[in-house]
DNA sequence: GTCGATGCAAACGTTTTGCACACTG
DNA sequence: CAGTGTGCAAAACGTTTGCATCGAC
């Protein structure tokens, strides 16, 4: 495990440089920080915390510090890159903004779904129709009970 | 305006003494800064925050303290009379859990719209029908841009 | 060399908690 | 008088910001 700045291939080498591009095209710079949250994100988990990113990148890079994830995360939002989402309470999550869709986010056992956009096309259209309102089905959670807990009358 | 415990009248005795009913049953005390709370919350626009309803008990009561509000609305929320939603960013908004409903919040300019019923039960059902996910249609905001913001193409 | 990005520490806004005292029932 | 509720101060939590330095181009 070389303490190398240039990273091991991850299998998504591709995908990374070619955000990196957007960042260069805007003035930006390409920094080791900024390759590695975004692998991070291209390998985590969907959901993960701007903490959970940070301790990804950290095994490689230990001095990359919180506040500069958050910046990047910033960054990569105002890109178009990736999205935030508020799950009731706790820290935000940041996923890829490809493949729109919506969450279930159950309120007893904290367990999230991802939810097809089908399940908001009625929404989506409704509130256009009656409100003018466009929905952002990327950026929201439907809170409730999942089925387990749900079947088992948690509160 | 006298310092009497018992505040003037303002049409709502009958539901907050129903609900402190509700507290008595349940082995918890009456007292002024729950009964203000509460006078609050009915006299105040849905979607008022902690400390809106704060300000709102200190003219009356002015060494009511935050902290005790924020005891009090989770004590409520246990008790099922109110219930809270995050809307973005800033502190939660509590209101009345009588009358279901969800919202559409404008991310650019903040606003919230109340949303009828009607406008979820597509989603509900599928959700149930195809993930067993009982949504909480009080307790959820849907992200977006509103009818102004949207033709102003803000972002 | 310029200017954007970073590390760090400190501030921020919201909410929670520990404690001693006050009040309800 | 028992035990819940309160005021207050301080901590907790996630996030943002100011600043001096570092590093990409």
């Amino acid at each position: 495990m070389t303490p190398s700045p240039t990273p091991e291939p991850t299998g998504h080498e591709h995908q990374v440089e070619e955000v990196l591009e957007l960042v260069r095209a805007r003035g930006g710079r390409v920094t080791t920080a900024r390759r590695q949250l975004l692998e991070a994100l291209f390998e985590a988990p969907p959901h993960a915390t701007a903490e959970e990113l940070a301790t990804a990148v950290q095994v490689r890079s230990p001095d990359v510090h919180l506040s500069t994830i958050y910046r990047n995360l910033d960054e990569l939002e105002r890109l178009g890159v990736i999205v935030h989402t508020h799950f009731g309470h706790g820290p935000a999550s940041y996923h890829l903004a490809s493949s729109p869709h919506g969450h279930l986010v159950c309120e007893t056992c904290g367990v999230t779904i991802e939810a097809p956009e089908a399940l908001f096309s009625e929404l989506t259209t409704l509130a256009k129709e009656r409100f003018g309102f466009v929905v952002d089905s990327r950026h929201f959670a439907v809170v409730g009970r999942c089925a387990t807990c749900a079947a088992a009358g948690r509160e």
